[in-house]
DNA sequence: TGACATAACAGACAAATGTCTGTTTTATGG
DNA sequence: CCATAAAACAGACATTTGTCTGTTATGTCA
């Protein structure tokens, strides 16, 4: 292979182990040799040795395909959330659909279920979720005032935000278009699923 | 290890794998082997090789940590997006942090740049997008009218709806409070930078 | 031009890993 | 209880992959 200036060839193997680290797996060494026409297994290594020098990359010694991105090693891990369809009384089943569809989300809470929902209607309007925003909820069977939550009053599923008056619980919308749920009182069966900690919306 | 009844720990092999590639890495079938006590290598491989024929996996014949969540094929495979922090002129720089945050976003567009800003301001307030709100972009020179855009004027990065009037470019507030931007008539240097494809939020 | 650092090459070994053939044990259903 | 399918075991081989030692070629800079 022809001989380029310090650092050039270095460049571009980072940013070819750093895509095929984004798109699923880190190469091998050997694949790395491949990718750029090296005809000595060592070239790519020492490139990818002082890349991780560098601080660049991370590596698990060892073990095959052992080059990590390194921001992976202070941010959240990555978690699948299946993505929950219409909800039946008092639990939440998973859409019909086949296989169940997953969306990945990053929190920082490392415990707790979590699930998420498409919201429909515009009650939240003014608190910035729209119909057919994407909430993502941690299941809890409390939540403190102010925090906005999924509930389930009579057979439906609603977000809404949780306050208590007078030590009872009351959900408010967020659009003067509504009037607030206060569960006991109109009779209707309530139960708590969990607290909104993410809204995504797609745009397009 | 002790007999276990038809597909039982095989459902908590597919679930330790989706884990396993989920955190970054598919594991190898010893490692599989050894997660689960099994003596023998076949062991692991009898219950990978029958998760791919249920299709609740996916396989790369031969080369190693070859398993694959099927979602992926079907769905849009997970990306690393860039969080850009201040905005300079002309040019995004990443975020003085090192190393850089990459978010997870699975978009339909397989092709262009994504990046992801965070929003100040609440000149979009009606649109569902409040400050400090993330949004993802993908880089693009032109935007059609409707588009929610992120622009350079002058110095500063803002995010507005692109319209068109008189064959003249108007990025419009969505907030009774602000005013629409006309570029060309105030002078000031313009440039899009890229339309709005994702709006998350954290709500903590 | 010459010293130095870096890039690239050569060849090899050991460990990790995918794969295979065949056997034994256990659960399940009639 | 027996037949059958599935689960688990045993041992082995070939390829892939990480790693190593040493050498040659090229770029950089004084």
């Amino acid at each position: 292979m022809a001989y380029t200036s310090p650092g050039e060839t270095r460049e571009k193997i980072y940013g070819f182990v750093r895509d095929r680290i984004m798109n699923g797996t880190s190469p091998t060494t050997r694949e790395v040799q491949h990718a750029f026409g090296f005809r000595a297994v060592q070239s790519a290594r020492q490139h990818l040795e002082k890349l991780v020098l560098e601080g660049k990359l991370a590596k698990v010694d060892g073990r095959s395909r052992g080059y990590r991105l390194p921001e992976f090693g202070k941010a959240s891990p990555p978690q699948l959330v299946p993505m929950l369809g219409r909800v039946q009384a008092g639990e939440l089943t998973e859409a019909m659909e086949n296989p169940p569809e997953y969306i990945m989300a990053q929190t920082r809470f490392e415990d707790g279920e979590l699930f998420a929902l498409t919201v429909e209607g515009e009650s939240m309007r003014y608190a910035g979720i729209l119909p057919g925003d994407m909430v993502i909820v941690r299941r809890q069977p409390t939540a403190s005032p102010g925090d906005i939550v999924v509930a389930l009053v009579g057979d439906e599923a609603t977000v809404k935000r949780y306050r208590e008056r007078d030590g009872r619980v009351e959900l408010h919308p967020e659009n003067d278009a509504f009037s607030p749920i206060i569960p006991r009182e109109d009779g209707a069966p309530f139960s708590l699923l969990g607290k909104v900690i993410e809204v995504r919306r797609s745009v397009d």
